[in-house]
DNA sequence: TCCGGGCGATACCCGTCGGGTATCGCCCGC
DNA sequence: GCGGGCGATACCCGACGGGTATCGCCCGGA
């Protein structure tokens, strides 16, 4: 099975339309038409059932959009990874971190500056990234390591270790009324009838349905917290970047958010593994 | 990138030797070497450092090695997975573990009778395979769950339930002088003159040096203790196999042993995960 | 009921490229 | 100094990927 067949199938099982699949992939129509009953014959499988009218996945073609997707990110990888170690000639390349933007806004400084200390460390460059990115870039070799956060993130398929578990905190208003409380209950903030939480976006860019507002980084959602229009739970080392107008109060009962550097289980890199083991003895 | 590009350069990298690489691929000399160059040319970088009289790999080509490797077995999963669902054209396509031949002789049929108990159990094909194996065989697509050893083989990139934590015992000729013992301590094994630990092979089949016999199952294993050629420590659910000349004798302070069950960690299906908490409930 | 339009499949042509054979250039070792 | 091993180059051919034109089918509206 070729790499471009690959493309061609997903672009056409995400579509669920020839000739929008063929538009995107920058071909015409009958070819792509035959690439897939081409790969259908090769692999023996009908793939797609062409209902008159409709184009849907048969069960096989589901599996194969699930594994192609992650062979061709493994492809990627390889592509991105092979280009960096050659631009840069000499000695190590540099590492590519990748994290939620915003997020361990204490921890990442403190991990940058313990690794630039280390004897033979290499240039670090930092990728902000959106919610549950970062296990795509790893994957497809955007990135060499990220700090995720449990149990928000999913680890699957990765090697971790963990760095720090902080309690959470509710972000109010700093006129609020449970703003002077020493602590709540997560029943207590779900309760509140005017402020409903935030929808943080999906992997695919789409928003839940809800109440609350549509978020996509902490400045939105700190304005609308000043505003009045929402409440959010954050792990409480977002104290840090919290504006005068905004108070955070602590909820025990919330589940406690781990803060974990995560690596594609195959690399071998001198460089990672110092900066790991930087990470693990802050 | 296409795979019959990785493909070629992965020959290559392995042989480092063109013409062999070619004969292994089935092609002649000069279309291998040409679609090296053009995979040279396309990701701007050497992969290949032709030395006359010798070809060897560039930090580029090493990294290009070892990410290609993982992105074929990637695309090979990928083929795999999809004729297998493909062939079981109703309902769940069946299990395929993979166990070393030999190990979890107790939990591994009260694992397939347990699960073979569901409501909606599959069919689960056992797969032996060799030491270390596992993992591979679990990224290409050939097994969809595996029965892995801590600490003996590597869990990376897998997604894992711990099932059982075993100590270790000694087995050795039942008339041996330890054999009578209530416990020994690693010290004393490693010291017996005449009974060096044997040798495992490696991934690659190849067995490292010293001056224990190379083995490659627990019959022959045991055929060599009983012979009185070497001794081994095996976790104690080994005790169900021994024939009635070998004794067993635990080994408290050697590392304990523990089964986990791993899969691929972005499997979606239904009987994987029926397997899955059968196991964790046992 | 018929017609128009949307969509995937088919037919057919062309250019590119992958693969083969023959040969060269280089270097090492006898 | 020469023979042989090895990778690169030259050149040819056939296969296959891609394009345009068109068909067949089906649905929906008049």
């Amino acid at each position: 099975m070729e790499t471009r067949e690959l493309r061609y199938f997903v672009a056409v099982a995400e579509e669920l339309h020839f000739g929008r699949a063929a538009r995107r992939l920058g071909i015409a129509q009958p070819p792509l038409s035959r690439a897939i009953a081409q790969l259908e014959r090769r692999l023996g499988a009908t793939l797609l059932a062409r209902d008159s009218r409709a184009v849907t996945l048969t069960p096989a073609g589901a599996v194969l959009l699930r594994e192609g997707r992650a062979a061709l990110d493994a492809v990627a990888a390889a592509d991105r990874r092979t280009r960096r170690a050659a631009s840069t000639a000499a000695g190590e390349p540099g590492l590519v971190l990748a994290t939620k933007a915003g997020a361990s806004s204490e921890l990442l400084p403190k991990l940058l500056d313990a690794y630039a200390a280390e004897p033979d460390a290499v240039a670090v460059e930092v990728l902000l990234c959106g919610i549950g990115e970062q296990e795509r870039l790893l994957r497809d070799g955007r990135a060499d390591v990220a700090l995720l956060h449990l149990p928000f993130d999913s680890t699957a398929g990765l090697d971790t270790e963990e760095l720090v578990t902080e309690q959470q905190v509710v972000v109010l208003p700093a006129g609020h009324p449970l703003a002077g409380r020493a602590q709540v209950r997560t029943a207590d903030v779900s309760a509140l009838p005017d402020l409903p939480l935030p929808r943080w976006p999906r992997r695919d860019g789409s928003y839940p349905d809800g109440p609350g507002p549509e978020v996509r980084d902490h400045a939105q959602l700190f304005q609308l917290i000043a505003l009045g229009r929402t409440v959010a739970v954050l792990p409480e080392s977002c104290r840090t970047l919290l504006r005068p107008d905004l108070a955070a109060v602590p909820v025990p009962d919330a589940p406690a958010v781990t803060t974990v550097i995560a690596w594609p289980p195959h690399s071998r890199s001198r460089s990672l593994a110092a900066l790991v083991s930087t990470a693990t003895r802050l």
